[in-house]
Order: structure tokens, then sequence, then C-alpha cells
DNA sequence: CGTGTTTGACCTGCGC
DNA sequence: GCGCAGGTCAAACACG
């Protein structure tokens, strides 16, 4: 593959792009576990067992970004992508490396406005920051106001 | 050399 | 029981 697709290499430029964070609604424990049309928990089939950590912390929020990479500190690998039915762009997934931190992100795009980045959050870090973008200050200022902790 | 990204295959849950 | 949709992993490759 020489020729990237659709999205390009760049790192991100949120550094100087002014990005608007809105907080969605969204409940953090009563999210269907079962209900979801989509296994959410892998069945492992042998190693993990007596994983009980039942509570699953989720919270999204959409930014109005021209990219869909946010650096909001936090080392991200990205370990998936696939199209989702009834969006015109594909859904990317990135977890977070780091030692016993397994959070992970979901970030799509809408169809109607390709402006909008909806950005995911599943799991929540068991490490501080090791870097502060002024622009995800403003986001995370707005995560911590909204988040159930 | 290490890290991260990419892509395809495979799995799982639900609906019909 | 099969198909669909969504989600995850692993191997290979590219880049610093």
């Amino acid at each position: 593959m020489e020729n990237p697709p659709t999205y390009f290499h760049g790192r991100n430029s949120a550094d100087t792009m002014k990005v608007e964070a809105k907080i969605q609604p969204l409940r953090a424990n009563n999210i269907s576990e079962g209900g979801g049309s989509s296994g959410s928990e892998r069945k492992v089939k042998s190693g993990q067992k007596g994983e009980k950590q039942i509570k699953k912390h989720r919270f999204a929020f959409q930014t109005r970004s021209q990219v869909d990479i946010l650096d909001d500190g936090y080392r991200w690998r990205k370990y998936g992508q696939k199209g989702v039915k009834n969006s015109k762009f594909p859904r990317s997934y990135y977890k977070c490396t780091y030692k016993g931190c397994n959070v992970k992100k979901q970030i799509q795009r809408l169809t109607k406005d390709e402006e909008i980045v909806v950005t995911t959050y599943e799991g929540m870090h068991t490490h501080p920051l090791q870097k502060t973008t002024e622009s995800f200050e403003q986001i995370f200022r707005q995560i911590q106001a909204y988040a159930p902790l």
C-alpha cells in the first residue's frame, strides 16, 4: 500500500486548531451490555479467568475537528477499522498502550457532518497523563464536569 | 530496533 | 439455522 486511503498520516494539527467539544448526556454504567447487537465482551476461551470487571465506563462526546485523531495526552494504538452501516465513513478502533491500562477508544465521523467527529471512550485510565495539550485541555475540562465519577 | 499502522480473517450476538 | 452487523486479533510492513 503505497497510497494511503482517505486518511492522511499527518500528525494531529488540533494543537493549533480550534476544537469544539460537545459533551453528550451518556450514561456510564447503564450501557446495555447484553442489549448491544455486538459482542462487546469478547469471550476468552482460556487463560483469563475470573476478570470481575463488571463495571464498564463508557463515555462519548463529539468534537468539531478536521482530524479524527485527537491527541489527548495518551498513547493510542489503532487495532482495527471497520465500516459501519449508516455511516459513509469507517469507524476506527484505538487502544491505550500502558501497563495495565486497557482503555479503548472509538472514533467515528458523522455522515451528515463530516466535520463532526464522535469519540467514544471505554474504560478508565490507571495512569496520569504524560502530556497535556491546550486543545484537549478545554475538552478534558468539560469531560470531568460531565463525568459521573 | 522499536513502535505504530494497515488489512483481512474470524468470532460473537441477534434477528428472522 | 443462517445471515448480518459489529468488534477484535494477528502478521506484515512502514517509519523514526
